[in-house]
DNA sequence: TTGAGAATGAGACTCAGTCTCATGATAATC
DNA sequence: GATTATCATGAGACTGAGTCTCATTCTCAA
């Protein structure tokens, strides 16, 4: 994805929402649009206060992320690690998952078709108008395999 | 599933690891034997503050929950609702996932064999040992989608 | 330039979850 | 039955994510 596309187009979204616009929410737009993989909200916090980059308050990075979540601009990503991540959405063919290492906390995305299309026949079955899906995987990844297993000793 | 056989096995892992027995954990074990779906922490220790039952302090409930979850007596289940909830383990048929519903909070469970196997063969081709899987469906339930639609007016 | 109203920051507040330490309960031993 | 080591428990301080309020700053249309 372009990251200044991405940028560029929530921009639009809020003007078009009629909302002004202002530093701090330029800021954790840009931050977003370098991001590969969701971000927690103390994250994005620690990220704009410990660079160069602006430093923006607790209070607006939640009201900015509300505010794009309510524009479909970025998506709620839960791993299962007691704080919510947030990632730009994406066009449909990047859609993704996440692998989450239990060990160091790392977090990965993936993909799946076939995962995607029995997610799509389940939803028909189920007693719930299903609007959003979440699939998490959880272990160990390759790093942490390798440090945790003996090495011939 | 037979409730009170859950509590006895749970008891005599708890036995088996060497552990003394205690009124704590005998209260916690028997409310979760009574469930047929996840509760959070802060949802057993007001159940057992607010009833006839033994009240167990916050402390206890977490230290009580560890331990099973060590045994693989209780699991994790994360339904992105800003709180960790805990459930019974089950036995292989009863493994279940979860719809939640965004609007009034509902947690149902779920199963789907096809599912589980395109986890299955998703996790042979990850980078990462798979040791859990976790699907959560978001959207509306029946009582919801009544609600919120127009009746004909 | 001005003013209405949106954007922002500071910080108090709530609540889930962790941690420590003093006290209570259990069970093995005598 | 008494003793005692040790585990179980409760009370409450503490941490950190997320919410809320309100005063101040900034944007932008007129």
């Amino acid at each position: 994805m372009s990251d200044e596309r991405w940028v560029e187009t929530a921009e639009r979204a809020l003007a078009d929402a009629g909302r002004k616009r202002g530093g701090a929410r330029r800021a954790v737009l840009e931050l977003l649009g370098e991001q590969h993989c969701a971000l927690t909200a103390p994250e994005i916090e620690r990220a704009l206060a410990g660079t160069a980059k602006r430093a923006v308050s607790r209070a607006s990075v939640y009201r900015i992320l509300d505010e794009l979540e309510g524009l479909a601009m970025v998506q709620r990503v839960d791993t299962g690690q007691a704080m919510v991540r947030y990632e730009r959405v994406c066009t449909q063919e990047e859609h993704h998952h996440h692998l989450v290492c239990d060990k160091c906390g790392l977090v990965m995305p993936f993909s799946d078709p076939a995962l995607e299309r029995a997610i799509r026949g389940l939803s028909a079955r189920v007693p719930l108008a299903v609007a959003e899906h979440e699939i998490v995987l959880r272990g160990s990844c390759r790093q942490c395999q390798t440090a945790g297993a003996p090495t011939g000793s």
